[in-house]
DNA sequence: AATCATCCCAACCGCATGTAT
DNA sequence: CATACATGCGGTTGGGATGAT
C-alpha cells in the first residue's frame, strides 16, 4: 500500500510556534500557494505538507474572518447544512473568511446544541416532536460510542462507517430526511435570506476568499456529490438545479 | 486555593478523489 | 488500464482555558 504522507520521522507535530508560522507565511507570500508537499522542505520546515497546508487554510491565510458568528451567519449554517449535511467545505465557501473547521466546530460546539435545546434533530433537522415518517434508511443513527476521552463532551460523539462508495449519500440522505414543506421552507428563506456579501449559488464550491482560490490555475475545482451521483453523470445539472427544483 | 468537569479550537488521521506516469 | 502521487475533506482527538464545586 502507499506509504503515509506525514509519517517522517523528524517532522514536527503539535502547536505550531511562532517562528514556523512566520517561515511558512513568508514562503507562501513570496512563492504563492500549492505544492504542499515540497513546501516544507523548500520553507525550512519541519512539517509535512498536509499539516502546513491546514495550518495556512485555517489559521494563517490573511483573508480569514476571526470572532463570533454573526446571527445571519449562524442562521445560514443551519439552512445549510439542512441542504447539505455536513459538506462543512461547501457550506465555509458560503460564508466569506470563514472555514470548514470553523463551521465544523461552530456546528459541533454551539449549533448542534441549540437545535437540540429548540427541539430539532440536528442530524435531519426535523423537529423532535413531529411522528416521523417510515423511510427506507434511517437518518444518521446517533450511536453512543465511548471515545478515548469518555465523557468529555456531552455530544456524543459517533464516526459513522464511510459507505463503501465513498460519502456521497450524505447529501441525498439528509436532504430526504426534509419534510418535503420544511425543505420547500428551508430553501424559501436561504434563497431570501441572500445578501450581497454572501453567496447563494450552490453551483459551484468557488472558495468566497481569495486564499481559498485554486492555487494552480489550472485545476478544476472539484465538486464532489460522488460516483453514481447524477449531478456527475449530467454535468448540466449542477446542485442549485438540484436543489431548486 | 485546589480539584474536577466541561468547553472550545487547533491539529491530526484516514480516506476519497483527481491527476500523472 | 493500473498504480502511485498529491491534495482536499470530514471525523476525531489533545490539551489549554474556563467554570463549577
Amino acid at each position: 500500500m502507499r506509504k503515509p504522507c506525514c509519517d517522517k520521522q523528524g517532522n514536527n507535530k503539535g502547536a505550531w510556534s511562532v517562528q514556523e508560522d512566520q517561515k511558512l507565511i513568508d514562503y507562501i507570500k513570496t512563492h504563492g500557494e500549492g505544492c504542499w508537499r515540497s513546501l516544507p522542505k523548500a520553507a525550512g520546515l519541519h512539517r509535512c505538507g498536509k499539516s502546513c497546508r491546514l495550518r495556512w487554510i485555517n489559521y494563517l491565510r490573511p483573508d480569514i474572518k476571526r470572532g463570533n458568528f454573526g446571527q445571519d451567519e449562524e442562521e445560514l449554517i443551519i439552512k445549510l447544512h439542512a441542504l447539505l449535511g455536513n459538506r462543512w467545505s461547501l457550506i465555509a465557501g458560503r460564508l466569506p473568511g470563514r472555514t470548514d473547521n470553523e463551521v465544523k466546530n461552530y456546528w459541533n460546539s454551539h449549533l448542534k446544541k441549540k437545535l437540540i435545546k429548540m427541539g430539532i434533530d440536528p442530524n435531519n433537522h426535523r423537529l423532535n416532536q413531529i411522528p416521523t415518517r417510515p423511510q427506507a434508511e434511517p437518518a444518521a443513527p446517533v450511536i453512543a460510542t465511548s471515545t478515548t476521552k469518555g465523557s468529555k463532551n456531552n455530544i456524543t460523539r459517533s464516526k459513522p462507517k464511510k459507505l463503501s462508495n465513498g460519502d456521497n449519500h450524505r447529501v441525498s440522505d439528509t436532504a430526504n430526511c426534509l419534510e418535503d414543506d420544511y425543505k420547500s421552507l428551508v430553501i424559501q428563506q436561504v434563497a431570501a435570506s441572500g445578501s450581497s456579501s454572501i453567496n447563494l449559488d450552490l453551483s459551484i464550491a468557488v472558495p468566497a476568499s481569495p486564499g481559498h482560490s485554486n492555487p494552480f490555475g489550472n485545476k478544476q475545482q472539484n465538486f464532489k456529490w460522488g460516483k453514481t451521483s447524477q449531478v456527475e453523470n449530467d454535468p448540466s445539472s449542477m446542485p442549485t438545479l438540484l436543489l431548486f427544483r
